[in-house]
DNA sequence: GTCTATATTATGATAGAC
DNA sequence: GTCTATCATAATATAGAC
């Protein structure tokens, strides 16, 4: 019987996970146009389609949902970071340099969320931006800046310090596709498409590592 | 005598100008932190040291100040491009490139408002996103492709198509400026710093143009 | 041109019924 | 877990005194 106990129970938890997943994707949204001042919460309430008052009950304040959020978003991109370092081991250095700014333009492109938000964060210093760079950002350019300096040690990577040279690569590809809609509307040019893509990458890896790597 | 009537009209003019100007440089720094929504009016008087219905008397509506800001600062910038351009018209293009960059370079670490407003708008569709697109954004990009196309027929500049070099140029030296509290607390890197900002223009210069030029 | 006072709407958060 | 109703505050904007 669907009366059973046990079966609303599971129906019921079924729905309140669906209801967090939803107001995590509309708060990603919103946060990402608006920002973490120009969101209200009522906002994401009405793009995930369900009462405000949820908000408070699965998240506490506006403040651990934007939190949560920016946390749904991260682990997600390290983890796919991560397999891809695995799966691209066996790659030279600058193979696999190049399938990673693949992934990561690819993975900017279909989560712009991510990208738009550390933009809207480090508008100006607050708890939020320190904790964004000591949980995410810091350690991320970190691991980058270091694989950075092997590929210029490779003779691969051009000269200049690595966490520079990292910062460069990675508002070339991140931070560029999140400006797409401004440069579709400046120039009428769609860096989503997928071809674009591709070149966007190419670009990234014929530019910032001119050299040849010896092969074994 | 200080009781005349002209002279009164003249000190009364000048104050209106001193509030209006305060106003412009408080809703560059507010709209620039906080984008469009995140920002009150009431917080722009504020940080201008006046009182809010002035707004209204100066600017008519918030909209109105988003643009006069807007115009503002990008008029400050585009004048300065141009006679940047002007002074080293007699340079070799790449000399006169790397001029402009340096200058391009320190113009956003002097008035950080400027490329954070842009990144704030471009997080969704608005109407302020196309008016800045239509004005200022899309003949800068225009322009500066056209330059980036002429370094690349002179073996300069790296091949690729133009405008997206131009735009991998303008994220590396603008955006990532406007990216420097972020990257200060993420890797405890003063990229204002003055060394930091050649540094920059530096490897911008050797890493986009590095063909050399025949001397006349 | 500037100020005080206020109308109107939107916001974050909560209380309590279901 | 979800809903309706509501409180306290903050927002844009304006009216009218000075």
């Amino acid at each position: 019987m669907s009366a059973d106990p046990e079966t609303v129970v599971r129906k019921t938890q079924q729905r309140s996970l669906l209801t967090r997943q939803k107001l995590l994707d509309a708060a990603l949204e919103a946060f990402s146009e608006n920002g973490y001042k120009g969101t209200s919460t009522r906002d994401i309430a009405a793009r995930a389609g369900v009462h405000h008052p949820l908000i408070t009950y699965h998240f506490s304040n506006k403040d651990r949902l934007w939190r949560s959020a920016v946390k749904y978003v991260f682990s997600d991109f390290v983890g796919e970071l991560q397999s891809a370092q695995q799966a691209f081991a066996d790659e030279c250095p600058k193979a696999r340099f190049a399938a990673m700014i693949r992934i990561y333009v690819r993975h900017a492109a279909r989560r712009p969320a991510l990208h738009k938000i550390v933009l809207q964060e480090s508008s100006y210093q607050s708890e939020r931006l320190e904790w964004l760079c000591e949980n995410f950002l810091g350690p991320i350019a970190a691991t980058a800046s270091g694989y950075i300096g092997e590929l210029q040690r490779s003779g691969v990577a051009v000269s200049g310090d690595p966490l520079m040279i990292y910062n460069m690569i990675r508002v070339c590809s991140g931070t560029l596709i999140a400006l797409s809609l401004e440069i579709r509307n400046s120039s009428d040019v769609d860096l989503l498409d997928s071809d674009r893509l591709d070149e966007l990458a190419d670009a990234i890896v014929r530019i910032f590592l001119p050299g040849e790597i010896e092969k074994a």
